[in-house]
RNA sequence: GAUCCCGUAGCUCAACUGGAUAGAGCAACUGCCUUCUAAGCAGUAGGUUGCGCGUUCGAGUCGCGCCGGGAUCACCA
C-alpha cells in the first residue's frame, strides 16, 4: 500500500493480530492495496497469510479483523469481507479533511510529505554523454529524457541533484571527421554552407567511411587481403597519425579540433535547448582521459590488480562471477574503463557529500558497469555502492533496428522538427488558434509536439527495450501527452469562468460523489508516487500517473456541471478541487520535462 | 559457445513487486456537442500472459527445462 494511511493501519493490524491470535507481526511486513472498483471499499487486506495464526477460516479471520480494525482505526466507514478479502471503507471526513489540506495549499502537502534530506544525500545523474562527431538521433533522445526526468523526480523527492554530461570529444572517431574534411572539405563551414554544425561534422564522419571503404576495395581488387588492406589503407593509417598528433599537442591538429568541436557544440546547444535539457557540469573526455591511471597504479600496489609480461595491467574479477579486464595497455596507455575510473574518483572527490552517481547510459553497457562498479569493491572505496547504472533498452522503430550504415537513424533534430509541423497541422485543423499570435501559436505547437513526443518515450518503463513509431508518437487522442495537457487547458478554462468564487471552503458539510472522491483519491496518491518513481528512477511511473488523473478528470467533467449558480458552496468545492487536479497536472508533466498549455 | 535482458488483446504499453474476474490506448464497430474546450465522454468486440513442469491457500510475477527475439563477452568507446 503505498498510502499514508497504509502506515496508521499496519501498526494497527499488528496490534489486532497480537490481541486475536497471540501473533507478532512487524507491522513493515503487512501490506494493504487498493480496492479493486468492482468491489466497495477503499482499501483492502488480503488475509489468507493470517489463517495459519487464527486458525480460523478466511472468511471468519477477515471478520475478526475487520471488527477490530473497525473499532479501534477512527478512519472506518464499514467493511465487507469477500472470500478471503478484507475491504475496508474509509470514512468520507477523511477524504474532505485531506482536501482542505491540499486546496490550502497543495504545494506544502507536497513538499512536506517528502522525507527531509539535507546535502548529505547529494546525488549526480550523468546524462546524454554524446559524441562529437555526428548529430544526435532517437537513442539519444531517449537518453536526454530519462536523465533529466529522473534528475527532476529526484529532485521533487527531497534530494539534491546535480546533472552532469560527459562528452566524448576525443579519440580516433573524431579523428575521423576532422581528417575528412581536412581532406575533403574545401574550407566548408557551417555559415558557408547553411548545415547546421554538428550536421556538417556528420557529415564528414559519414564521407571518411565511404571514401576509406573505396580505399580498401581497390586495394583488395588489386590483390591485397581484406584484412591487410584495412589495415594499410592510408587513410586509417593518417588517421592513426592524426590522433598521435592530437595526443602529443600538435598546434595545428589541435586547431582544427577545436573549430570542428566548437561546430558541434553551437549544433548541439541547439537541440538541447529544443529538447528542454540542462546540465550543472559538463566534463569533457579530453580533460578526463588521462585521469585513472594513478588509481590503477595503487590498484597493482594494492594487489587488486596485476600486470602481464608484456606490461599491461589487469584486473581478475572471477569471484565476482565476471571475466579479467584489461585497465592499462601494454604501451601504457588507458582504455575506456580507466577513463571511467578517474571521473567516478574525481566527483568524489569534488563533491564529498556525494551519495549517488547515476549514469544513464544504454544497456549495452550492462557488462561494463558490472565491471567498473566490482573494481572500486576491489579497491575498497566506500563510495563503490554508490554507483548505480541507469540501464536503458534501445529503441526500435517499425523497420527494426536503427542502423546509421543502413541511414534508417532517426535524426533528432528532423523529428522534432516534424512533430512540431505535425501539432500545427493538428491544431490548425481543430480551428484552435483564435486570440493567438504567432509567436504563441509557434510556442504551442513546440509545447504540444515536445508533449506528445516526450510522453510516448517516458511512459515506457526505461528497462525495456522500445518500439517508436513515428506515426503513433504524434498522435494526439488516448493515452498521449497532448490528453493531458489538453486536460489541463480545458481546466484553466473552467477556472477563468468560475473566478472568484473558490473562497467558501466549509467542506465538512458536502455529501461527495464517486467521481468527486476518486480525484481525490488520486491527488492523494500523488506524493507517494514521487516518492516510488524516485526509488524506481522510473518516470513511467509518473506519466501512467498523469494519465490516470487526466482520465478520471475527464469523466468527472462529464459528469458534473461544475460552476453552478444555483449552488456556491459545491461550485467552489468543484472549482477547488479543479484547480487541485491542473497543480498537480502541472507537477507530473515539469517532471517529464512537459510543458503544460494555458489553453490550446 | 558463455553470460545477461525480454516474450501480456491485431498493434503500443500497464498490472502497486505473490493476491480477487489480467487493465488502458490505438485500430474496428455504436452512441453523445443549443449547456464550463468533442485533442473529450460512454459502450461493443478482442486473452490458454511464448510452451511445459514445479513451488503454494493463490503465479503474468518465483524456480527448472524448452522455443523465439535482443545485447554483451576488444590492449574499441
Amino acid at each position: 500500500m503505498k498510502n499514508r494511511f497504509g502506515h496508521h493501519f499496519r501498526a494497527l493490524l499488528s496490534e489486532a493480530l497480537k490481541q486475536l491470535y497471540s501473533t507478532d507481526i512487524n507491522p513493515n511486513d503487512i501490506s494493504f492495496q487498493e480496492t479493486k472498483k468492482e468491489f466497495s471499499g477503499d482499501i483492502t487486506l488480503v488475509v489468507f497469510p493470517f489463517t495459519k495464526f487464527s486458525k480460523k477460516s478466511p472468511e471468519q479471520t477477515a471478520q475478526d479483523l475487520g471488527a477490530y480494525l473497525s473499532e479501534n482505526s477512527g478512519l472506518t466507514e464499514n467493511f465487507n469481507v469477500v472470500k478471503g478479502f478484507l475491504n475496508i471503507s474509509i470514512k468520507n471526513e477523511f477524504w474532505l479533511a485531506y482536501f482542505k489540506d491540499i486546496a490550502h495549499d497543495l504545494k506544502s502537502v507536497l513538499t512536506d510529505d517528502q522525507p527531509k534530506q539535507g546535502a548529505e544525500s547529494t546525488l549526480m545523474v550523468e546524462y546524454s554523454s554524446p559524441n562529437t562527431n555526428k548529430p544526435l538521433h532517437l537513442g539519444h533522445v531517449r537518453n536526454n529524457l530519462l536523465g533529466l526526468s529522473v534528475s527532476k523526480i529526484l529532485k521533487a523527492a527531497g534530494h539534491k541533484v546535480i546533472m552532469v554530461n560527459l562528452v566524448n570529444d576525443r579519440g580516433v572517431h573524431i579523428c575521423k571527421s576532422m581528417l575528412a574534411w581536412q581532406k575533403f572539405g574545401k574550407g566548408e563551414t557551417p555559415e558557408s554552407s547553411g548545415l547546421k554544425g554538428d550536421h556538417l561534422v556528420g557529415k564528414y564522419y559519414v564521407l571518411y567511411d565511404q571514401k576509406l571503404k573505396e580505399e580498401i576495395a581497390g586495394l583488395v581488387k588489386e590483390g591485397m587481403q581484406q584484412e591487410d588492406a584495412e589495415k594499410n589503407a592510408s587513410l586509417s593509417q593518417e588517421v592513426q597519425e592524426m590522433l598521435r598528433k592530437w595526443e602529443a599537442n600538435d598546434a595545428e591538429v589541435i586547431s582544427l579540433w577545436k573549430k570542428m568541436n566548437s561546430w558541434v557544440y553551437k549544433g548541439f546547444d541547439e537541440t538541447y535547448k529544443n529538447l528542454g535539457v540542462s546540465f550543472d557540469k559538463i566534463y569533457y573526455e579530453s580533460e578526463t582521459y588521462l585521469l585513472g591511471k594513478k588509481i590503477v597504479n595503487e590498484g597493482l600496489e594494492a594487489g587488486a590488480f596485476y600486470k602481464k609480461d608484456d606490461g599491461s595491467v589487469w584486473v581478475d574479477l572471477a569471484d565476482a562471477g565476471l571475466d579479467q579486464k584489461v585497465l592499462l595497455r601494454s604501451d601504457g596507455t588507458s582504455v575506456y574503463i580507466t577513463q571511467d575510473m578517474g571521473t567516478a574518483q574525481l566527483r568524489f572527490d569534488e563533491y564529498p557529500n556525494l551519495q549517488k552517481l547515476i549514469y544513464v547510459v544504454g544497456n549495452e553497457q550492462d557488462y561494463h558497469f558490472k565491471v567498473l562498479i566490482e573494481i572500486f569493491k576491489k579497491l575498497k572505496r566506500s563510495w563503490a555502492g554508490g554507483l548505480h547504472h541507469l540501464s536503458y533498452g534501445m529503441v526500435d522503430l517499425p523497420s527494426g533496428k536503427m542502423k546509421s550504415r543502413e541511414g534508417t537513424v532517426v535524426d533528432a533534430d528532423e523529428l522534432i522538427k516534424e512533430i512540431t509541423e505535425s501539432a500545427e497541422m493538428t491544431t490548425k485543423a481543430l480551428g484552435k488558434l483564435d486570440n493567438y499570435d504567432d509567436a504563441a501559436a509557434k510556442k504551442l505547437y513546440h509545447d504540444l509536439g515536445m508533449g506528445a513526443l516526450k510522453y510516448f518515450i517516458l511512459k515506457v518503463d526505461p528497462k525495456k527495450r522500445m518500439l517508436f513509431n513515428p506515426a503513433e508518437s504524434i498522435d494526439l487522442n488516448g493515452n498521449t501527452g497532448p490528453f493531458i495537457q489538453y486536460t489541463y487547458a480545458r481546466i484553466k478554462s473552467v477556472l477563468a469562468k468560475g473566478a472568484g468564487q473558490l473562497d467558501n471552503k466549509a467542506f465538512e458539510s458536502l455529501s461527495i460523489s464517486p467521481e468527486e472522491k476518486a480525484l481525490i483519491r488520486i491527488l492523494y496518491d500523488y506524493p507517494a508516487t514521487i516518492r516510488s518513481a524516485a526509488e524506481a528512477m522510473s518516470p513511467a511511473q509518473i506519466a501512467n500517473y498523469a494519465y490516470e488523473l487526466a482520465k478520471a478528470y475527464n469523466h468527472f467533467y462529464h459528469d458534473h456541471i461544475i460552476v453552478d449558480s444555483a449552488d456556491g458552496l459545491r461550485t467552489s468545492f468543484r472549482l477547488n478541487l479543479s484547480q487541485s487536479v491542473a497543480f498537480t497536472i502541472q507537477h507530473a508533466l515539469d517532471l517529464l520535462g512537459i510543458s503544460a498549455p494555458e489553453r490550446m
